[in-house]
DNA sequence: TCCAATCTTGGAACGGCATTCCAGATGTGT
DNA sequence: ACACATCTGGAATGCCGTTCCAAGATTGGA
């Protein structure tokens, strides 16, 4: 049930690293929906019962594996100005998220739950932290960092759903503009305002666009 | 497989309107990872097959579910001015997901796919259009708009969490005093900035703070 | 070096679930 | 009253997470 003192093993030994890891490279090659306990055994050459014996069931494994992929993002270097960190932070999710688009799943479900993980906290305190470094009086500190990670979760994830719906070989430009006409095709009487700004969607950088949209809450916090 | 004609049916017949009901409702009181197909055909004295026949498969019950409660949700009559409007908007998508915590799972999975589904878009329509009214310029519509959908989910669905872990009859004072103790507690390299914010959120109003982060946002988005 | 105790493994078995299948009931148009 | 499409209910299917357990390692002590 619980890890004791490491000990000399064969070369392909198991191991709650091993096993998360090979979990990660599944979830980013096959995707969440095929990710069974039995790709996973056979991936790692081994039966269901050695797995459970490190890992108590499938939500901590992947909650492990969330957990791996958002502390290494997060992993990053003062950038000198807050702003510039609160940037580097949130492009750092964002691209965590682009490259594993599962991360977006995982993360607003543990949202969904409880402070259980630690996912949520650590991400939390990252921004928390920049933010304080901007003088913001201390009242507005709570709202100001959960406005932003909300914020960076769910337009990351947003993007991530489309490049996931785009597939891996797409023409970006093809999409946005397939979008951008679905978009104009809508009911005048029921989605005017999407329909107004699906021009404005046609041409405009992911990335360049996501840190408009802090840079938007920075000036709200900053009055 | 699709619906036809109506007709005149015995009292008791089964639709796919009947069907979403009782999925709600069930959804309501025993939770969402109790609603079984089991459960349902028990409740509506039928079978699965009989189900079938009105809706594809699981997700899109869960759809249907999520897009009833949230179009109900969105019937708002106009408040006034655009500030007003916009907190109509979040107070009701706020009150939704307390009332039905599972449309924080349902809709942040949602966000996570692609514009397949039809509930996103009518969120993003109803918060996008009261934006258009405030005199921002046209090209940060999209932003400002993105913004404020990515904080209300989120921060809903955070709420809706919390409620949740704290149970129907829990005291919320009570609740808040021991998460607060929770974070305080917490390692003071690696967690300083929850932990200087542990007090602050101790005594505050969750439908008052949530509207503070809306007006932030907006804040930024008039400048 | 060998033994007993403990840790670790692999795979068979289980129960629950969404979904499919199909024989028949129920209603409709003629 | 007859053929036909619509609709129903429950049995059967197959997958999946999880549990169980007999046997294979590994270790520390005699």
């Amino acid at each position: 049930m619980t890890r004791v003192t490491p000990r000399t093993r064969r070369s392909e030994a198991l191991s709650r690293e091993r096993i998360v890891e090979a979990a990660i490279e599944l979830l980013d090659t096959v995707g969440e929906d095929r990710l069974t306990f039995k790709v996973l055994t056979e991936r790692l050459a081994t039966g269901a019962g050695a797995i459970y014996w490190h890992v108590a069931n499938k939500g901590e494994l992947l909650d492990a594996a969330t957990e791996a992929v958002i502390a290494a993002a997060l992993t990053i270097e003062p950038a000198g100005s807050p702003r510039a960190d609160i940037h580097a932070v949130a492009l750092a999710l964002f691209e965590a998220i682009d490259e594993h688009p599962w991360l977006a799943t995982q993360l607003a479900l543990q949202l969904s739950r409880s402070p259980s993980g630690t996912v949520t906290p650590r991400i939390f305190e990252s921004i928390g932290r920049r933010v304080s470094a901007l003088d913001v009086p201390e009242s507005t500190l709570f709202t100001a960092s959960s406005a932003l990670m909300h914020y960076i979760l769910g337009a990351a994830g947003q993007n991530a759903a489309n490049a996931r719906f785009l597939g891996p070989d797409g023409d970006r430009a093809e999409f946005l503009a397939a979008a951008s006409k679905a978009w104009e095709a809508l009911d005048p009487e029921e989605y005017p305002f999407t329909r107004a700004i699906a021009a404005q969607m046609r041409d405009h950088d992911d990335r360049e666009q996501f840190l408009a949209g802090i840079d938007l809450i920075l000036t709200g916090i900053r009055s």
